[in-house]
DNA sequence: GCAGGGATATTCT
DNA sequence: GAATATCCCTGCC
């Protein structure tokens, strides 16, 4: 038995959002299987991170941050899109690790036509949940045995991860929270 | 190739 | 009323 995918995201969630990095995540919706491997990925605190969702304290958009490591917090952003994340560390203390970009590998073309088009179809937070078929409906589930599974990826070796500030925050800008492997998952899976 | 703008839920001031 | 963990199309260099 390996080790589980949930040991990863029991501990800090900077630490659990590298241990991300080059896992997989899946979904299969309506007989269509559809899997990315993770290359961008970006950490969230709780009361101590002025960019967390959870900074001022539970709402009712916020309440999947504090159910524990390995749920699934998916809420709307800018009224349109939908952003994923997996929570980490122990119930009621909130922190997660939100999917900014994966490379994908299983189901291209039911991306290609839940997307519209044939490029750039996971590059994004938003785009992922649209290719995947990610909803508000999956909020709060387990990435352990609910409609989003993550697993690792038995092949992958050592690989870079670079450090940034994330995308889109002004409070807490001075956190590299943002980790990216631009260069593990790429080339040959990737489409361009 | 890069800048600007529109759509509009949730939360905060 | 304003800001935000976004994406895509348009228009101009």
């Amino acid at each position: 038995m390996t080790r589980s995918v949930l040991d990863r995201l029991e501990g800090d969630v900077v630490t659990a959002a590298k241990a991300l990095l080059g896992c997989r995540l899946t979904t299969r919706v309506d007989g269509h299987e559809t899997t990315i491997v993770l290359d961008e990925v970006e950490a969230y605190g709780g009361s101590d991170d002025p960019a967390s969702h959870a900074y001022r304290g539970r709402t009712p958009r916020n309440a999947a941050m504090f159910a524990g490591a390995g749920t699934l917090y998916v809420y709307r952003i800018y009224g349109m899109h939908w952003c994923a994340n997996i929570v980490t560390g122990p119930p009621g203390t909130p922190a997660a690790v939100l999917i900014r970009g994966g490379v994908p590998i299983t189901g291209i073309e039911t991306m290609t036509r839940r997307r519209g088009r044939a490029t750039n179809l996971a590059d994004g937070p938003g785009k992922i949940c649209e290719a995947l078929a990610i909803t508000g409906e999956a909020d709060g589930t387990s990435v352990l045995d609910g409609p989003l599974r993550l697993t690792e990826r038995a092949d992958v070796g050592a690989f870079r991860i670079e450090e940034s500030p994330r995308i889109g925050v002004r409070a807490g800008a001075d956190r590299l929270w943002r980790f990216t492997a631009p260069d593990a998952f790429g080339s040959s899976l990737a489409t361009t």
